[in-house]
RNA sequence: GCGCCCGUAGCUCAGCUGGAUAGAGCAUCCGCCUUCUAAGCGGAUGGUCGCAGGUUCGAGUCCUGCCGGGCGUGCCA
């Protein structure tokens, strides 16, 4: 279910042009309801921007197409911005931007910190929650896509000026720790916590074989989970010591990834405990939820089947025990209304869809948010190996997350090496580091998030194509030219002249960095922006080879223009990249 | 059974509220380095958009039915 965002935007040409379409529109006497549909040309040689809302319009008013289009263009203020527009085809109307527009929008944008990209007017609290790892394992490559894709979002979002709330639901509670506890008191006996937990994997291994094989060992570990629920200290306090350490492996990947969650974003599933038995009895009370054969369920009409039978939704077992579900319907209250959301992210795997939807649908019903507040499943698909199935290590089994980034670095650092044996080591390991780090970000990042995906090392790992390397080199081709210089693009100074071809696109990709991150914000698609800084680093490559900087005939004033081209596209990259968690480098 | 998602070039993927001749990268082939990093650029080849209907000026995009694959579906998360 799609609840979606209230509409809100910073600078952005698409929007600008739309609203001067709409006023024509209105003007030539269409309906306020039709759109002008304003979209990015869709080839060259059909000007810079289309509207193509003259077609729909025309069929609402029953008139000629082409006439109606004429009648838009008489009643359009072209303002500085739009050069001239035409009518093609059956009433397309083509839109060429002026270049000194452009130029001049350009050296704005240039002298602003933001890149001109405004912050937004509404701003939003945010409530992102996003990675939420198992602590009772390590990481493993399924808390990949939800770390990243939730950090990318976030960031974005707090670029625009919108308040983030990060909430790391990490997975904190449940039986297993019965076992774990059991295993790590006995554990204590011989050694610190710290080094009996150094590898979180071979201590769970050794937990679950006790659990399986020791006796009487399971018996305890049932004992510990009673404890604990019922808040004995020095079980709490075992508790908190695993927790602790867990959280700092985390926090050890996070580091690694580059991603902005900490210590303090953590609210994990156990903050929740005291509000489960609270929010069940109120649901019985209010009648939402009722008890049938011995649990309490929560029946959604909304989500009915053909028949009309009821979705229903567990939120106290049989037994008493609480569920995910129940969890989720707290966490949603609770951000509502504590944490006073506007808009709460959900970055969690596409096979919790249907869990997610009756969350939402009984949280609604419950009326446990204002209306206003939405809710959104930011669902991603799963990651595959090359053989389709999911992503497993040779043998069959999961893939440590600190062992694929150790992977990823180890692989870019010896293509580093050799491409650029001159390097010293310590060079070639600090771009092997952002590069494979990057690799596998931006290969996730890129591809639409609700698909699977497959893992290929070396496609996101190539300098060719839509990948974190071939960008990150565009952007290190544009700061040698001013370290070859010797310039400081502070310096520079002039206007921004479109001379060529080469420029004139790249002026434009570089005008379109606002409007994409509208979009992204709106849609939470990460692989939007990707696909907007590949363009842009693809215009920039094109420029650079049609369009000699420093080089001989070149006047003073090109220079300086070029120049700034140069510097808005770096800083388009860095910012962008960065949006994206990723990071750049000076020279690779 | 029911529900959700997916099916676009040999491979990996884009394609935004329906719009003009369906786009990239890889692979294959052909060009471009004494000049700003060739980790690059330019060009060529390559498609019945799973199939069949329907809606309309117009469908990869919307609707219906089928085929094929994945996931989920009352006491895990």
């Amino acid at each position: 279910m799609i609840f979606s965002p209230d509409d809100s935007y910073s600078m952005n040409i698409r929007q600008q042009l739309n609203d001067i379409f709409q006023a024509a529109m209105i003007a030539a006497g269409i309906p306020a309801d039709c759109s002008p549909a304003v979209a990015p040309a869709k080839k060259a040689g059909f000007g810079d921007y289309q509207a193509n809302g003259a077609m729909a319009a025309a069929k609402k008013v029953g008139t000629n197409p082409r006439e109606l289009a004429a009648k838009i263009v008489d009643n359009l203020d072209k303002g500085e911005m739009i050069e001239k527009v035409e009518i093609a085809g059956p009433g397309f109307i083509n839109i060429h931007l002026s270049e000194a527009w452009l130029g001049k929008t350009l050296a704005a944008a240039r002298t602003d910190e933001h890149l001109n990209v405004e912050q937004v007017t509404d701003p939003q609290t945010v409530v992102l929650d996003y990675s939420a790892p198992n602590l009772a394992k390590e990481m493993h490559v399924g808390h990949l896509r939800s770390t990243i894709i939730g950090d990318a979002l976030a960031r974005l979002l707090e670029f625009q000026g919108h308040t983030v709330i990060r909430q790391n639901h990490m997975g904190d509670w449940g039986t297993q720790f019965g076992m774990l506890l059991a295993h790590l008191s006995d554990q204590m006996e011989k050694q610190d916590a710290e080094v009996a937990l150094a590898d979180l994997e071979q201590f769970y291994r050794e937990a679950k074989i006790r659990f399986d094989e020791e006796e009487g060992f399971a018996d305890r570990a049932r004992e510990y989970v009673v404890k604990l629920q019922g808040g004995d200290p020095e079980c709490l306090k075992l508790w908190k010591q695993f927790i602790d350490i867990s959280i700092s492996h985390s926090e050890e990947i996070y580091e690694k990834l580059n991603v902005t969650l900490t210590r303090s974003d953590v609210y994990g599933e156990s903050r929740y405990n005291d509000d489960l038995p609270v929010l069940v009895q109120e649901l019985l009370d209010r009648g939402i939820a009722v008890e049938d054969q011995g649990a309490v369920v929560v029946f959604l009409e909304e989500m009915a089947d053909k028949e009309g039978n009821p979705s229903p939704m567990i939120i106290r077992k049989r037994g008493g025990g609480y569920l995910y579900a129940t969890t989720d319907l707290a966490a949603i209250r609770y951000r509502a209304n504590q944490l006073k959301a506007d808009r709460i992210l959900i970055v969690v795997d596409a096979r919790q869809s249907l869990h997610l939807q009756q969350a939402f649908t009984a949280a609604r019903k419950a009326s446990f948010l204002p209306e206003s507040v939405t809710l959104e499943h930011c669902a991603f698909g799963t990651m595959m190996g090359e053989d389709g199935k999911p992503f497993k290590t040779r043998t069959g089994g999961t893939v440590k997350l600190a062992a694929l980034l150790d992977e990823a670095v180890e692989r870019a650092t010896a293509l580093v090496a050799a491409k650029n044996p001159e390097l010293s080591q310590e060079q070639q390991a600090e771009i092997g580091r952002v590069v494979g780090i990057g690799a596998v970000k931006y290969a996730d990042l890129s591809k639409t998030r609700t698909n699977d995906y497959v893992f290929n090392w070396d496609s996101m790992l190539a300098f060719e194509g839509n990948t974190a390397p071939y960008l990150q080199y565009a952007y290190t081709r544009v700061r040698s030219i001013f370290r070859r210089a010797g310039i400081d693009p502070s310096a520079l100074t002039g206007t921004i002249e479109l001379g060529t071809d080469a420029e004139r696109a790249l002026a434009i990709k570089l005008n379109q960095f606002g409007e994409v991150l509208d979009q992204v914000a709106k849609d939470t698609f990460p692989h939007v922006l990707c696909t907007y800084l590949y363009d842009l680093a693809s215009a920039y490559m094109a420029f650079y080879e049609a369009c000699p900087v420093l080089k001989e005939g070149v006047t003073e004033e090109q220079k300086q223009s070029r120049l700034q081209l140069c510097d808005m596209v770096a800083r388009t990259l860095s910012t962008g990249l960065g949006l994206l968690g990723i990071e750049v480098l000076e020279q690779m």
